[in-house]
DNA sequence: AGCATTGATCGAATCGATTCGACGAAACGA
DNA sequence: TCGTTTCGTCGAATCGATTCGATCAATGCT
């Protein structure tokens, strides 16, 4: 393994000018820097990481906690996670990926081993024990997601404004002639994790009813194949039949169509069809209107505020601004009226 | 932040004997260790990452290259991502996410900072130039997929044995009775990147059209919805036409199956569908015939390979054996006959 | 009792990069 | 010409945990 004196020994000059032709934070003359830059080049050195980050005490490492939700997988996730790893890049840190099921625990770990410098948590819940833990320990964390918008103290966060974004879909449905809505929420397990995008969305669906005087019928989505059939089933063939569907839940999107089909219903003429959320676009068998959810913007912002965190320790005027994303209608078709 | 001088103040030993305590290499009385690790418990301490691994030249952490065929993303990517993030814990190594485009150059500097021990890649191709860089840098490496199989002299690997998965589904339709069988292969652009998994499907069906004396029909997938749907459409409307599809591209299958609605086609009866590969239950609108990829086994091998060549450097009798993993019918039902 | 052995703990060197103060030489001003 | 500043580089301390040899006390053996 070649070491920083290896470089100066070949370059005939001392370790710590080794150090500052790296960093640039002293003056060296510029032959000196080409000799240098020359070995680092023949040796093929790279700074040991662990060196740095002991002297430094900054390991230019973010954690990313994904969900754990035992048997549940979000194909979004990954999008998220990749995203993020590019951005981390950007800022110039290296991104773990921390998959333990005790989320508490593991995290703990990261923060207190050094072996990260910030964190970023994915489907944040109310009262989520992990912002506790890492708030106990001054560890800087950012949240991809949130929980209750009004807890004071809480890390900074981003996310999609759920309850705008089904309250949005709702109107453009309303807006398109529709009077009898049918809202398929997210799924059972997700409520009772009490996960923010959850809670917000059916809260959306709430509000936009009030305001907009439409029916809007709630159904939680499962992910059991059967009991979501049965459940589709069950209020699709009631009467008066919903005339449109917006769907929070996407990733059981085809077995949905596929039902819906099955009852004989046309899309979008018997029902419309609005989905809230991302999906690849070769994986939605047809186009259909959408409230898009950037995960691009997301992942930016998450990785910008945990940056921040860790730059400006000092949390001069408390944690960063929240930034709750104003939810738009993906380029797509209209919500079609009802009969077509 | 706490270190293991504060532990040893407050417990009244060395250093030294606090890091006996941690790691069981010398034998320590009953009493001491006791002492120690209530100071432990008390301060909260936790080995510095960066100190343990300067000086044991072990980081603890694994690297995992991710696919970045710009805009293409497989959501199964991501469940290989947690998978193996768990399979790491257990051997007790993090894992990192490494997202760069360019991935040799990612790798390379992951390699020669030391911030890993070693690395696992992800849709390997043919004469992959990441596995030559880690190669020349003598970096344990394991691999998720393979290229030739033929390759010497490359880092051991692990893959489902795509051929003989291809091969399965075939003989499995042949036995139900078809005798002109279409075969969707992977995308263009898996095939322009020389996707292992892509070459190796195609061989495989086509190794099985030669044994079995049926006909069989190749396409390439794609990602443009429009030219996917005209592609299938062309080969569904030509006589004679296929009485079973076999699909390897998974993440358009709802738009395969809609297209194939679209033409009149039911599903088995007029056009039976087998699956090689996964996605997660809920994704698929209906049970159908699928040729298992066994996620969950291909991480925990790929992990316990990398590992093997970190701990086992000696490289005694070469690297580890490649495991090709044979295919099986994953349970669901079984092949239709061709007319229903 | 005197010497060798075992067991438990300590002290110091080490890993590799960073960074602060110091130092010699050149440039400058009086 | 002599002192002062500036510039470029060096030497040494430092970050925190590990690990080897050394040390001291207690025990065993004759």
């Amino acid at each position: 393994m070649v070491t920083i004196k290896d470089v100066a020994r070949r370059a005939g000059v001392a370790p710590s000018t080794v150090s500052y032709v790296l960093s640039g934070s002293r003056k060296i003359s510029e032959e000196t820097r080409a000799t240098v830059r020359a070995a680092i080049e023949e040796l093929g050195y790279h700074p040991r990481a662990s060196a740095r980050t002991l002297r430094r005490a900054r390991s230019e490492v973010l954690v990313l906690a994904v969900p754990r939700e035992p048997g549940k997988y979000r194909s979004v996730d990954g999008r998220f996670a990749i995203d993020i790893g590019d951005m981390a890049r950007e800022h110039g840190y290296d991104l773990l990926l921390m998959t333990e099921r005790d989320g508490v625990r593991g995290l703990v770990r990261l923060a207190r081993s050094g072996l990260a410098d910030g964190a970023m948590l994915m489907a944040v819940r109310e009262r989520d024990p992990r912002v506790e833990a890492l708030r106990a320990l001054g560890f800087p964390t950012a949240l991809l997601g949130h929980g209750a918008p009004d807890e004071g103290d809480d890390p900074p966060w981003v996310d999609l404004d759920w309850a705008a974004a089904v309250s949005l879909a709702v109107r453009e449905t309303v807006a398109a002639g529709h009077r009898r809505i049918l809202f398929w929420a997210s799924a059972d397990h997700e409520f009772a994790a009490r996960n923010g995008f959850a809670l917000h969305g059916l809260a959306g669906a709430e509000a936009a009813a009030r305001e907009s005087g439409a029916e809007v019928l709630v159904r939680r989505s499962t992910v059991d194949p059967v009991e979501l059939r049965a459940r589709l089933r069950a209020v699709l063939t009631a009467t008066p039949r919903p005339t449109a569907l917006l769907v929070q839940h996407l990733i059981p999107l085809p077995l949905l169509l596929d039902e819906i089909a099955a009852l004989g219903l046309r899309v979008p003429e018997d029902l419309a069809v609005v989905l809230v959320g991302s999906l690849p676009d070769e994986a939605v068998p047809r186009p259909l209107p959408r409230i898009d959810l950037p995960v691009g913007r997301m992942a930016e912002a998450v990785v910008r505020l945990v940056v921040a965190a860790i730059e400006a320790p000092d949390r001069s005027g408390g944690p960063g601004p929240p930034e709750l994303i104003a939810p738009r209608l993906a380029d797509g078709p209209p919500v079609a009226p009802p009969g077509g």
